[in-house]
DNA sequence: AAAATTCACGGGAACGTTCCCGGGAACGTT
DNA sequence: AACGTTCCCGGGAACGTTCCCGTGAATTTT
């Protein structure tokens, strides 16, 4: 790999590389003759500017991480394609970095982008993250950062998310108002903020509507959909069967809706699903998935409207919360 | 953000650079205790060492860039995550970038890759991609490149590709084998690589059996479900209606799908469908969707010891294509 | 015609790191 | 005692770019 250089340009027109570089860079104090050479040099040599040796100089990278627990989720795809809408015109980059929800994955990532002197992070929380240590390191750095989706209140900085108290209250809700009595909730690992946000929810709303809410019926999963149709197996063969599941995603509904076809239950006759999220292929699911819609692409464009505000201000002076409202999607499986 | 260099160690424990250099490194010539002293302070002072200095100094970013059309697609998701899985334990960073299937956004992100100095790139070509030029400017620069699925045979380069026509084949030939006469192609733009081998394999198949091969039956249509949805009506629509159609991508098929539930017609007794890419949801959809299987994790990893082999080896002698083959997933929707 | 101003360009430092080379101190060998 | 070796460490160049400053030449002003 030889890549030219402005001083290759330099030598092959007998001038500085000042000029070169003033040339390139359209600056004051050159010749448009000399300007037309250098450009037309360039080409031909196929020049490509080193962005580290720019970076380098006036460090900044012009580069923007964002962090999320898996790619092959559509609502953090979704989020990424906000994200990147976002950020389509303006000279910033966006890298993508998954975790895998393995909490040494996420270090590491940060790790090399500390290293890499990424002007920002954007970033939702993996599901195996307990220690956050490695978030306030980058914020000791000062580095623009925004939380989105998966937050945590251990850390005080900008935060993107749903009203996943208030999504999980409707989901809920609106399984009662269908008539159903034996809710059973398929909840994710508890130390996920929105994990306990949809937990309470759904808690709050059995009880004001005077039902009770009973341990059993609550079962830790992961949000994968193995995974969840594993414990969704285990709430259906319950002595009494729960007559409807709220999945804390629609991954995890869609393992219950695996589990009870294993088991040769009817949707929703027999049990009801709903899930949270709205994943593109809800609507085309068997049945169609009745769930809680995320404004996913709109939090991703928020948290790079975000970040470039904390990048262009510089300053961190107060840090801003911004909670997007749900919506209940009516379809067949509840 | 303020980081701390080297040179900020070396002047708090008053000695110079080179030694905090060498204990960093954990070079030769550095005394056990001054390597000590140096690793506390730089722990103590939230050291972290600038990736693009390193780079900068010996050439190399230790970075592959993965482009691909759209990462909403679990074909290419699942790509992605063999191309991280393999590289996990590697000391290179896996970048993703996708192009949205927008030649302007793949020459762009070509540059801006050049630019950055990327140890290699693997792509998968957008379908809106006509013009090369981008593409050999990565190799007049010696490169190290691998394209995979989303291929062209007007660059001869490293490529891993599914065996398209194969699978085409098979899937026409798995229609006809079930009784259907009047089989119709929803195929992607032919500049694809891709979409002139299913065509060709569709195309085989039907003549092997015998069958005509009917133009009014051969539409051409983006990878997109909604366009999809609206080409799969007009073909619906036909006064001599299709018994079943071989969609280009599962994605292509989810159209079909959607249009003769649209038109009221069962699926698979009015109108078969199959897809091609065996997405994560295939097997839940209603009705689960009957499609040929790529190996997209296979591909990825695939990918990253293609690329690791050029860049190691340095030299891009001979280029190796490799051709993976395929599976027919039987299920409901055929 | 001398002075002031403008124009176009070159030289050199700086960014953070590594690597090569040189050198001093301590040690062991003749 | 003189020499060679080993062990550590420091100085400086280099990577590619930008930016500040200096400097002639050309042009305009006094």
């Amino acid at each position: 790999m030889k890549h030219t250089t402005i001083k290759d340009i330099a030598r092959a027109l007998g001038i500085s590389k000042s000029t070169v570089s003033r040339a390139l860079r359209d600056h004051y104090d050159i010749n448009p003759e000399t300007r037309k050479l250098v450009l037309d040099m360039a080409a031909k040599m196929n020049y490509s500017p080193s962005a580290q040796a720019i970076a380098f100089q006036h460090g900044q990278t012009k580069t923007i991480a964002v962090i999320v627990p898996e790619i092959d989720n559509p609502f953090f795809s979704n989020c990424i394609n906000g994200v990147e809408n976002a950020a389509a015109g303006t000279d910033y980059l966006i890298i993508i970095n998954q975790t895998r929800n393995i909490e040494r994955v996420e270090v590491e990532t940060i790790n090399r982008l500390i290293s890499m002197r990424v002007d920002g992070v954007i970033m939702s929380l993996a599901s195996g993250t307990v220690n956050l240590n490695h978030i306030k390191r980058l914020q000791n750095l000062e580095m623009p950062l925004v939380l989105f989706d998966r937050v945590t209140d251990r850390i005080d900085c900008h935060k993107i998310f749903n009203d996943d108290f208030e999504g999980a209250y409707k989901a809920t809700q609106y399984l009662i108002s269908k008539g159903y009595q034996n809710i059973a909730h398929l909840c994710g690992f508890k130390n996920l903020h929105i994990s306990r946000e949809r937990l309470a929810g759904y808690e709050k709303a059995l009880m004001d509507a005077g039902l009770k809410v009973k341990p059993e019926n609550i079962i830790e999963t992961d949000f994968k959909i193995r995974e969840a149709k594993i414990h969704a197996k285990k709430l259906l063969q319950q002595p009494i069967r729960p007559d409807a599941i709220f999945g804390v995603s629609d991954h995890v509904a869609l393992g219950c809706i695996l589990a009870a076809r294993e088991l040769n239950l009817k949707i929703p006759d027999d049990i009801a699903v709903i899930g949270f999220s709205d994943l593109t292929y809800a609507e085309i699911l068997n049945p169609p998935l009745t769930t809680i819609q995320q404004p996913s692409f709109e939090m991703g464009k928020l948290s790079f409207e975000m970040i470039m505000e904390q990048i262009e201000q510089g300053t961190q002076k107060g840090t801003r919360s911004v909670c997007l409202k749900t919506k209940l999607i009516e379809r067949g499986s509840a």
